[in-house]
DNA sequence: ATCATCCTAAAACAAGTGTCATAAATTATC
DNA sequence: GATAATTTATGACACTTGTTTTAGGATGAT
């Protein structure tokens, strides 16, 4: 279909790996670029390297089974960071902060922007959103996530002078608003704006953190919370 | 594909139109469920009420050609609406008011959501905007849409004392929050998260003029522009 | 070594895909 | 009303899709 170019040696980072995991990788980037119906099983394991077309049922039983492995293996990398994280935080007396819980939150998924040479987990996350439906942001369909559970009550507790669901609602806002920014990096730190990613992150913290601390009605800002 | 059930008359409100408007909206419809490679030409002609298989290809060209032309149908109406808008804000003097022309921006876009009966329009953007990697947003590839263009002129001018990018960014944050927003607006006054529509409408237009408006540095706010 | 288990390869199939060509029906134009 | 233009309805085509089946290879345990 078009697109044919050489592409050699396309993701050279990923070879000599587990057929599984270059399967959750090839998959993730298709889905990422083409949406979650737009890649057929027979591309995803081409990619992979795989000349067996049928790889993606033999190890993942479905297409839906492939994308549900795929989100599960980001989820645990992030859970090992935020567990990490957590506990710094711990020690040096910052759970409380809200900056450093939406730092918890949100940065553990810019490390898995850039990782794998695939630079495709915010497109890939944004069209399993998209797509997932979710009937309640948060609900992880399969093993709750402990840490990053722990790192939103805890966020829950610093806007706790917000309603429950405009909190919910909030949260959902930020983190989709990070999403979309990671979106646009590709690892080198030119960004499409023409800053540097780390401005643009520093702005967008400080945007967020705003956003989400700032109470229903300006009026009644309790400020110590920022 | 399963989902066989009845759904006689599925949107009654589309019948008797003009044929290629029920392309548009059965298109719309079906690309914002299922992802804009989601759906066949034959899926969409069948809901379109068509038995025509082939009208897809005979009215648009190719499925780019009828994304693109229900893409332009949906902007062609938020241009009447915010013209008629600019007008008003005009006759006003509100035209320097930030919540104003935010609202010249991002509102005409609920209606949208509500109309046809269909409650697709957000999803579909989203996919749309998702799957089109506009290299720049409010890159519209085709017709520059003159009302949008000119509110957000005024809105740049409103928030002057950010750098171009932080402020193109922070539009783009702004208008995907907004239109998260909208996903989850179905037409009747319930809301996901047990507030009615109307109370998260008003909280998400207050969130949304501070953070556009929050200059880059806390400490320098110029309180006069919000 | 033998065997079992896991993974990869390859072939085959029915169903669905986009697309083109052509016929019927509808609508507009004179 | 006759003629042209536009739209809708079918039929047919090569190709891709997901999935199943069967065979071959690798790896590890005993």
């Amino acid at each position: 279909m078009a697109n044919i170019i050489v592409e050699t040696a396309e993701t050279p980072s990923i070879d000599n790996l587990d057929g599984k995991i270059r399967l959750i990788l090839a998959g993730e980037q298709l889905f990422a670029k083409n949406g979650i119906n737009g890649a057929s099983m027979r591309e995803i394991a081409t990619k992979a390297g795989q000349g067996n077309h049928a790889a993606v049922q033999y190890h993942f039983g479905s297409r839906e089974g492939l994308v549900r492995a795929i989100f599960d293996y980001r989820m645990d990398q992030m859970e090992t960071a935020r567990g990490a994280m957590l506990d710094n935080a711990q020690t040096h007396g910052r759970l409380k902060d809200a900056r450093t819980i939406l730092e918890i939150i949100l940065l553990p998924q810019l490390d898995l922007q850039d990782a794998d040479g695939n630079h495709s987990y915010a497109s890939f996350l944004s069209q399993y959103l998209l797509q997932s439906r979710s009937p309640e942001f948060g609900d992880f369909s399969g093993s709750e996530p402990p840490n990053l559970t722990r790192a939103l009550h805890l966020m829950r507790e610093r806007i706790d002078y917000l309603p429950p669901f405009v909190a919910q609602r909030r949260l959902i806002s930020v983190s989709l608003m990070f999403l979309n920014i990671l979106m646009r990096h590709h690892g080198t730190d030119e960004s499409a704006f023409g800053e540097t990613f780390s401005e643009a992150l520093e702005d967008t913290m400080e945007q967020i953190v705003e956003g989400m601390c700032m109470p229903l009605r300006l009026a009644s800002a309790p400020s110590e919370n920022l």
